[in-house]
DNA sequence: CTTGACTCTATACTTTACTCAAGACTTTAT
DNA sequence: ATAAAGTCTTGAGTAAAGTATAGAGTCAAG
């Protein structure tokens, strides 16, 4: 049994052309093709889909992921615990920067009445003052 | 006492293709012009690229900070008040959105001890099993 | 056999916020 | 006066991950 490219995007829920764009990228192998030039998928082509779909949710780039698939056949626990490691890394620091960022809004918005004009208005005052670096 | 662009560029930390990018945009006004058609900038003029320094410091996009910019001369302090909320929930759908990824990513993490073939890993194994949706 | 659905390639467009390059002109310093 | 540094406009390129379009060929059903 083999797919064509629509019933393998209907199979692991992406759109065809995210499936040949993953091709262009390497992500996906470039699948045997039928006399008329269309591609024939074998039946692990879903899984490998959706081991990128689950890869995305978890954060990772597409760099990244072609990375994980190429150890999957073939690497070291070693190699994957670290490419999960630097991106914890990197989730964690884009956490702190949006906690900064979260504070300090919530902060400003706390202060404003929202009521009137905008003169006094401490969100903006925040944005036009001359204090911080 | 006026500007050049690039005098204007380092008071205020940018680059002069950002300062132009930003006159584009529509988020500095089209300065005057010096009979050679040099942009001449009044003292104010850094105080505006500041203002939009801060405001992406806090997470606004340009466009927000284009509708910041516009309340802040004759706007209210609802508006405002708006614009801040809505970048506050936007910011902590994000970081519920990381948290989670930092959770799942963690406990693997942790699942792995790091030494041997990729055969067993729990990182890979998550992203290849079938189970959830 | 014809209609409609599907697929092919190649190319361009999307978003966000810049950044760079080319080629010409101007200002500043020596 | 001349050279270096600055500025001008226009247009293109960058990252990331697709999405869309055109125009041509192919497959399945009636």
């Amino acid at each position: 049994m083999s797919f064509s490219i629509g019933q393998l995007a209907r199979s692991a829920g992406t759109g065809i052309e995210t499936i040949r764009y993953y091709e262009r990228r390497g992500l996906m192998p470039n699948p045997p093709r039928a006399p008329s030039g269309y591609r024939r998928y074998p039946d692990d082509a879903t899984e490998r889909l959706l081991f990128i779909r689950r890869a995305k949710h978890l954060g990772f780039t597409l760099d990244e992921i072609g990375t994980l698939l190429s150890l999957q056949d073939g690497g070291g626990k070693a190699e994957v615990k670290a490419v999960a490691q630097s991106k914890l890394a990197e989730i964690d620091a884009r956490i702190e920067d949006l906690q900064r960022m979260r504070t300090t809004l919530a902060d400003l918005d706390s202060q404003c009445s929202g009521r009137g004009s905008v003169s006094g208005c401490p969100i903006i005052q925040a944005l036009a003052e001359n204090d911080d670096e």
